[in-house]
DNA sequence: ATTCCTTTTGCAACAAAGTTGCATTCCGTT
DNA sequence: AACGGAATGCAACTTTGTTGCAAAAGGAAT
């Protein structure tokens, strides 16, 4: 386990520090996104706001974490479930938000195409979805 | 052109005042969606930061504009081109980006169906595209 | 037009979220 | 062990969003 983070952060030209280790640890043990908020909660007083601030912005231009859009103005991020290798797109598969326990999911099911107007150039699409999730329908 | 605002007000069951005259207005002159900000910016000192948070509120509770998912943490809002009426839903259209100008536009483009695991239910679909418009992508 | 009641607004004070600069500490290499 | 660059913590600050309450404005009836 501690290899495995030891990795990507190797694999990615960051030296290796608790932050970064406990926050890539909250990430791979989450089952699913995470918000700055949540991180903070979890850390209670082992590093400061702004470090969780510089981490997750280091860890998203870095790719091995990447931010989903909600509805609710709150930014999450989310490890993609290979490890954000190289080459991976974020945007190849769908977001769930469940509006019952708050849990953010990357599910597999593909992003569709979608037909756009003439002259629009698509970069990125995000597919966001929300409602219950299998643990809260019933 | 005021008549129309006036109606829309009306016909929501909302007292005619100056800033929701005036916000609804912004949002017919704009070609796409807009922030909070944007508002702020665009309504100078006319009135308090306050109103226009509750008017946007007031506005979205009543589906007069709805809310538009952004990757950037950044909640945009934005009218319908059937000026909302009752029974409209707000989700059966997607949303495009630009990453140049900012415009954010509400597209024709029905959402497609996503395939989601066993026990998830769909309340809501946001798709939201990015990238360049039919005015920057030349 | 005047009155009366309700809704909306503005102000002020907060709370929460995010940013910046700088000195100190830590990591990785020699 | 020592050095240099990167990361952290602290403090101060800006921005963003919320809440309570008194003053003002809207709408309906007289």
């Amino acid at each position: 386990m501690a290899d495995v983070i030891n990795d990507i952060l190797k694999r990615n030209q960051l030296s290796v520090t608790d932050s970064r280790k406990k926050i890539l640890e909250f990430f791979h043990h989450a089952d699913g996104a995470l918000a700055h908020a949540d991180i903070e909660k979890m850390s209670g007083e082992s590093f400061d706001r702004v470090t969780i601030y510089r981490t997750l912005q280091t860890f998203v231009e870095k790719g091995i974490i990447h931010t989903i859009p909600t509805a609710d103005n709150s930014v999450k991020y989310a490890l993609c479930k290979d490890e954000c290798a190289a080459g991976h797109h974020h945007d190849d598969h769908i977001h769930f938000l469940c509006d019952d326990c708050g849990t953010t999911y990357c599910l597999d099911t593909h992003v569709p195409a979608v037909q756009l107007p003439q002259g629009f150039v698509v970069k990125r699409t995000d597919v966001v979805v929300s409602g219950k999730c299998g643990k809260c329908s019933n």
